[in-house]
DNA sequence: GAGTTTGTTTCACCTGGCGAAACGAGAGGC
DNA sequence: GCCTCTCGTTTCGCCAGGTGAAACAAACTC
């Protein structure tokens, strides 16, 4: 599997990586002894690395740090044509309710959930993420959502059942899991078959019933095909 | 200057850019004859990427897309300790004037501010931008507040008696020069004897006057410093 | 089943990446 | 002032390893 990799490429963008995790600018020796890589090798990637515009360098401090490049490449702005499509969906939906909507998709391993846009409530006690947060898929209604349309065999043992009545509902809830204070009602979002992103709405406890929750969750569940 | 660019390295950026900025999945054939690259090379390189988490393959369909580590990277969560810093302070602006709070930063070339966090007002009529996202530095207080730390010499001639009364007052404005029905009183902020970022109150309109503006202008001079 | 397309693997050539070492430019130290 | 220590830049010869044509395999199309 691993077999195919170009070493020069793999070694720069472990440079990458580390100049970007870094939040201070960084210099040439910095990097080279804590990569363990030759200076001369280093700094032939850092020239290269600014060259396309991933790195930028401060020729006064004759420092490194992340370039613009790789921003604009990693937040697809209104790009994402799913954001475009959901925006206009949560916000009605945030107005009916008044309570902070929420649009997420699962990680790559499946365990947590990170959030794409998040539509506040106009209330000053309410719930609030961040865009590019996360929060463990297990405990929160947009995750569960989610994790309910996978096959059985591949859902957590502790959650099946849990998730067999998100099924038959058609929502997912998280009371006070991942959050104290916070309700949540969430469901999948769908498109070509496939469960995509889970849209979620977050309220208060205080301000939560079994009531309120199911007329969230119909309301939701009319815009699972988008 | 490009006299040390390690070419496997610069190639692979290029394919990395390339799969980011189309936003469907691209097989590898499309990948490679795109960028007029040979099939073996560009399989290497798309085999780098996965390996090193920047791009991720889908074993299925056999297609690559973005990988998360990029957007890991990229958006500096609460990493980034200006944000850290200032979001309190633009929490206690918006709750003073219950308008929307932007905090943003000059783009390289200058031309441009680039939202970094955003703050949102509570009233349902309120400006709204989105973090990532970029304005014309010359139309708008953010970018005013910035350009007028530069010397005279690099800004643009037609600004200058405008940036001087910025430099004045102290706060910069935009009176709907960016966007119609907007105006934004914006202060530029200082760390290390360095103009870092600007900060800025935007409102309609309809809700400002020029004894808000100058209440507003005398809020964000005391936050200069940070 | 022949033909076409797309991903994978092999292999030999030889480019061009590598890193030690030399060099040069600053920045203190005494 | 001179010496020294450090850090970025440049040089240069070696040879690892990147390269890409070509062969192969697998999946579809007609």
């Amino acid at each position: 599997m691993e077999d195919y990799v170009v070493q020069p490429v793999q070694k720069a963008l472990a440079v990458l990586e580390y100049v970007a995790t870094e939040e201070r600018e960084l210099t040439l020796t910095e990097v080279c002894t804590r990569l363990r890589l030759p200076k001369t090798t280093c700094f032939r990637y850092l020239r290269t690395l600014v060259a396309s515009g991933f790195l930028a360098h401060d020729p006064t401090s004759d420092r490194y740090r992340l370039g613009e490049k790789l921003r604009t490449l990693a937040l697809p702005p209104e790009r994402s044509p799913l954001i475009a499509r959901m925006l206009p969906v949560m916000r009605r939906l945030r107005d009916r309710f008044n309570e902070t909507v929420n649009l997420a998709e699962l990680t790559e391993g499946r365990g947590e959930v990170v959030y794409l846009e998040i539509v506040e409530s106009r209330r000053s006690l309410r719930m609030q993420a961040r865009v590019g947060a996360r929060d463990p898929a297990a405990k929160t209604a947009l995750g569960k959502a989610l994790l309910a349309t996978l096959p059985t065999s591949e859902q957590p043992p502790t959650l099946r059942r849990e998730l067999r009545q998100v099924n038959e509902r058609g929502w997912a809830t998280d009371h006070e899991e991942n959050e104290d204070g916070s309700w949540c009602v969430g469901v999948a979002i769908w498109q070509d078959e496939r469960a995509i992103a889970a849209l979620s709405l977050s309220a208060p406890s205080s301000r939560m019933n079994a009531t309120l929750e199911s007329e969230m969750g119909t309301a939701l569940i009319g815009l699972r095909g988008l």
